[in-house]
DNA sequence: CGACATCTTGACTACAGTCAATACTAGTGG
DNA sequence: CCACTAGTATTGACTGTAGTCAAGATGTCG
């Protein structure tokens, strides 16, 4: 864990934040947000900064605020695999374990809303709405990881770009709070490498299917960074896959 | 889910079940087991028997207490990737949700011991020796699944195979409370297609690598699902990982 | 014995990986 | 303002690993 990200209390108070109703805290009601607040603080990383090394001890565990952060096993050749992107409302460490079994790296500025774990497994043991919620959160996480498990396993590299990018658009509709519809422009926020580790490909494998749907007319790239969806249904389609995509939770 | 299964009364006692203390009922006190015993039941499927259909409703939730089942899922091609193997003590199903996600398929007899999801939500409400375990059994397989994820992304054919044995002669010699040394044989349990589903491979790669294995000397086929070991280093070390394989919980 | 599952092996193909050159972008400093 | 650099992305030529298609071997059960 970097020493330079002081801890710091929040001026934010728990009911004005934005991840309020989706994160681990969603359940709770006023007098317990109380007590969160009392032994919350935030700390934010830069772009491209370790949050956590595999296998280093992490003293703390908490909830995405802003920005994006990835969990990655690298292999002793150097190979790696990410396992996990962590978006907003996300939790990243796991009570009754000190070490994280990931890289975890800031994918872009990332602000986490953190508790020191001893202090969060007191709070699990005695707040039922906590609890319940860190199970259901961690259940749609091995749901995602499921998901991604078949697209690992058994898609074509056009198969898994068109599905990153079906799940994004939805995301970033979502984010939004506008409908899922064609015409969506999204960001891709992660590079052609973290995508490449996410997928399980090259970085010349996704710049060359990123190429061949955008001349399939699935997508228009407004830069290299920037998709848009003129058809929504086609995309997901080319994805392989009826399913909505619900993975990132 | 089928409608020959009869649910049946146990006659086995609790404090007498052989995955009593690796279950999700194993924080239980003895008061508490009382609970469970008026409300489970027993249930048995034959090898090959499908147990749930992926997104069909599923009425019951509950742990394996003898046997194997496979999670998987399928492609509207007929592609299929296993995303989860379920061993003694593993549990099936999750509160809240109706429908599973995945084909539950018995890979051998399996039997379960299973609660109505009602009476199990109602359980994991008023007892947190239970939903804690609960907690603590799905961080470990979503562990478990991303451990699965390197290897669906990143490792070669040869690699997977190597990985697959060593994760089995582990847990083989684990149950036989013997200790993970060298000569160790152990049954495949599985079909060569299970295990292709499983790695995200095809019967004919898995059988080529399987003999390449052999013709390495780092496995004796003892016959087609019966494995020696030799040396088990050695075979840890064709898995591309010094990781404990760790995985399956 | 015959029928059916499962498994192995061979020949060929194709998809994604490797290696390499080039283009694009943003940031730095003269 | 332009030159220079470093990081990121694209494209091409070639290779190699795993997939496909097909024939046969092995094993099990009636």
């Amino acid at each position: 864990m970097r020493t330079d990200a002081s801890p710091a209390k929040s001026d934010v108070r728990c009911v004005d934040c934005p991840i309020r109703h989706r994160a681990v805290c969603s359940h709770c009601e006023p007098r317990e947000l109380e007590r969160l607040e009392g032994v919350k603080s935030y700390r934010t990383y830069r772009q491209g900064e370790t949050i956590a090394w595999a296998g280093e001890p992490m003293a703390i565990v908490g909830s995405v605020v802003r920005g994006v952060a990835t969990l990655s096993r690298t292999l002793p050749d150097g190979r790696r695999q990410m396992v996990g992107l962590l978006f907003p409302s996300d939790f990243l460490g796991r009570p009754g374990r000190n070490a994280s079994p990931y890289d975890v790296v800031a994918a872009t500025d990332v602000t986490f809303c953190v508790f020191r774990r001893p202090e969060f497994e007191r709070i699990i043991a005695s707040n039922p709405h906590v609890s319940e919620r860190l199970l259901e959160m961690t259940l749609d996480e091995l749901d995602s990881a499921r998901e991604w498990m078949l697209l690992l396993g058994r898609k074509t590299a056009r198969e898994k770009i068109a599905n990153l990018f079906a799940i994004m658009a939805r995301r970033s509709a979502e984010d939004a709070a506008s409908p899922v519809g064609d015409g969506l422009v999204f960001p891709l926020y992660i590079t052609r490498e973290a995508m490449a580790d996410y997928l399980g490909l090259t970085i010349e494998t996704v710049s060359r299917q990123i190429s061949a749907l955008r001349r399939a007319g699935l997508i228009e790239l407004e830069d290299s960074r920037t998709v848009r969806v003129p058809d929504f249904a086609r995309l997901l389609e080319e994805a392989g896959d009826d399913s909505d995509g619900v993975v990132f939770s």
